[in-house]
DNA sequence: CACCATACGGAACACTTGTTCCGGATGTCA
DNA sequence: TGACATCCGGAACAAGTGTTCCGTATGGTG
């Protein structure tokens, strides 16, 4: 990304530019979420606005290259957790990681249920990487009995984006989220069989 | 209501007003969520702008008002269900009607998790006999068995504000919310002990 | 019917937002 | 160093928002 659209490399002070919104954008998500305005980039990296619609042609263009860039490095430490071997950790600590990502960058709760995602941008391919890696981790998990048989992809990624966003929006404090997942990933495992022959678990009365 | 602030009654049009703008602003809640601008409130209402804020001092007075009522209403269910008799069918029956709720209405979030209510308004008033009484729920269905001990409110409320925030935000589409809900609950549920003596259930390989 | 406090409508204001545009500055290369 | 393509800054534009204001209309009353 250090060249022209007709290949031609970037001036100096344009490269120095680039970089510079890209690091703020990066802090100024991290503050404001997606509401945040291309002003309060420009002025966090003390830059014009015209210099930052020269390098991204719109606000979405810019911030889905910065939650591609998150995606594609929770997609990266997502894989070294499966390459470890031990599925159970491995699936319960990738979730783990994306919420708290959500949590520190505010911008991920989107990408994961594809909501407003078009089909031809950038962001789209590496949001199918994510929930195809997602996939394979609750497969093996399954397979492994560390994970309930019938948990499915939507369901699954629906609980996920749910405390994504709530956790975005500041809604999971910071000490009642380990707590919050803890019970959410309980519902995730299997359950183990009562010893009570009929009737749904958790419906009846008297100890 | 159909008073002035000074005891005198509402001149005829004025409490016919009054009440289309309560009406329109139903319906635009459930259309477009709480980024519903006035604009849209006082063209469903057929009223001009001056209208509302006759009415309403300010558009969070007129959305209060109407998540207020809400809550109101889910709160009389509750308690109806309470009064039923079966703990763990009224504590995840209500908590489910929130969320269905919240996915009419797309508006109820904020409220539970109290986020920017104000000391004074009449919403917290609300808001608290709502969180009173899950919690009343949440005591009986523990002293029943029907809940795990160790779940306490604050990450009840999250979990419960992250699934209303998802589903407004249509994060959730139809089909999968009971499924997920289901999920959700589950984690919810005692877990029961198993035979393996030693270490974190699921977290062990070979089935 | 006539009066007037009450209530209405919507233009206008102040503000925020994303985006465009262009005169002027600046890096690069001969 | 000079020349010029490249790039920058920020004013300006268009669209949206909540809210205020005031001339006009109207329901209730004597």
């Amino acid at each position: 990304m250090t060249e022209d659209a007709a290949g031609r490399p970037l001036r100096a002070d344009a490269r120095r530019n680039r970089a510079r919104v890209l690091e703020a954008a990066e802090t100024v998500l991290a503050r404001d979420g997606l509401s945040a305005s291309m002003r309060a980039v420009a002025e966090e990296a003390g830059v014009g606005l015209g210099t930052i619609y020269r390098h991204f042609p719109t606000q979405e263009a810019l911030y889905q290259a910065i939650i591609a860039d998150r995606l594609r490095k929770l997609v990266t430490e997502g894989e070294t957790l499966l390459a470890a071997g031990d599925i159970a950790r491995a699936f319960f600590g990738f979730l783990t990681r994306i919420v708290e990502v959500s949590a520190e960058k505010r911008t991920l709760s989107d990408a994961l249920t594809g909501a407003g995602v078009d089909v031809k941008d950038g962001t789209s391919d590496i949001a199918r990487d994510m929930r195809a890696l997602i996939e394979t981790m609750l497969t093996r998990a399954q397979r492994e009995g560390a994970v309930r048989d019938d948990l499915r992809m939507p369901e699954l990624l629906a609980l996920l984006a749910a405390a994504c966003t709530a956790v975005e929006r500041g809604q999971w404090q910071a000490h009642v989220a380990p707590r919050a997942l803890a019970v959410l990933f309980d519902g995730f495992r299997p359950r183990v069989r009562r010893d009570v022959p009929e009737g749904e678990q958790g419906a009846h009365p008297e100890p």
